[in-house]
DNA sequence: CCGCGGGCCTGAGAGC
DNA sequence: TGCTCTCAGGCCCGCG
């Protein structure tokens, strides 16, 4: 499911059920998702009140007042839905265990703030993970992530940089997490699209060649508005409360509606929206992942 | 080091 | 209706 804006929008449907409150209960309702948990997975989450909800890349990160962070990653399938006990349940009591088809509920937290917090995760390609605050610059997971498509740090010429000397395509280039973090199929697809960039071009075609090995990696044209384009499509995904596809749903259940915006995302045969072009969106598979866009608009 | 393909899981949808 | 097949938004790992 969740690539950037889906995460952030997670986020910001947790926030105000968890910041400042408490995690009065934890609970694995099985012994792993992607990864076993740790042993001491539910002992460092239970008292302990949640300080703040970040979020890096596709990473949820929960601080804890104790120094721990929660992070949590939803893979391809994971979801969460909050459940409120003013819906019908009297004070003091939690709707959760009553709730019905509950098979792939993994994870529940009871917070302080009166809500039931519930991660649902049928593939689980999704985990979880407590780690100390003061070695985040250490955890494997995190480590070697590249900058926040969003963040000031990523421009032009940091992208330029990044991509200088890659023999690999610009699609294999975007979704490669170290080069930029929170970017996945969707809306590299999308963002190609926007920018008018073959997912065939070379990677490495965003920054100049110098010459005779001195100099170059400056960035070209393609590589700003290739990060125009990046900025447009997460924001106004952000602001449409993410992309619903097949079973993903915001934390209040409500759908995302950003899927209405895509330009080539799952639109093969479909007519370029592109003024002036009306080419016809094509398909086809790279590094194992469907690639979509129009031949005529995108070089 | 780099780039690619396989594998992890379950469920939805298409085609028969 | 039900079976089988293909595909799915992520990411780690091992191979060449």
């Amino acid at each position: 499911m969740p690539e950037l804006p889906e995460v952030e929008t997670v986020r910001r449907g947790l926030q105000p059920v968890m910041e400042g409150a408490k995690i009065l209960t934890a609970e694995a309702r099985r012994a792993d998702l992607r990864f076993p948990f740790q042993p001491d997975f539910v002992a460092r989450l239970q008292g302990q009140v949640v300080t703040g909800l970040g979020r890096r890349a596709k990473y949820l990160m929960a601080d804890l007042a104790s120094g721990d962070v929660l992070l949590m990653h939803l893979g391809m399938s994971g979801s969460f839905r909050v459940i409120k006990p003013d819906d019908d349940t009297a004070p003091g009591e939690f709707h959760y265990p009553r709730a019905k088809d509950s098979t792939h509920d993994h994870v529940l937290f009871r917070m302080s703030s009166g809500a039931d917090i519930v991660f649902n995760d049928p593939r689980r390609f999704g985990y979880m993970k407590v780690i100390a605050r003061n070695a985040l610059d250490e955890e494997p997971l995190l480590r070697g992530l590249g900058p926040e498509p969003l963040g000031n740090e990523f421009d032009a010429a940091m992208l330029a940089h990044a991509c200088a000397g890659k023999a690999t395509s610009l699609k294999a280039a975007l979704l490669d997490q170290r080069v930029v973090a929170g970017l996945g199929n969707i809306y590299v697809c999308e963002a190609l699209h926007r920018s008018h960039l073959s997912p065939r071009r070379i990677a490495a075609t965003l920054a100049t060649k110098g010459r005779k090995g001195v100099g170059g990696g400056e960035p070209t044209d393609h590589a700003q508005r290739l990060v125009g384009a990046i900025h447009t499509v997460l924001n106004d995904a952000i602001k449409a409360g993410g992309s619903s596809l097949r079973d993903h749903r915001q934390t209040s259940g409500e759908l995302g509606y950003f899927q209405h915006s895509f330009k080539v995302y799952d639109r093969e045969g479909e007519k370029c929206t592109t003024p002036g072009c009306g080419g016809a969106i094509k398909r086809f598979t790279q590094n194992g992942r469907s690639t979509f866009w129009c031949p005529k608009c995108q070089k």
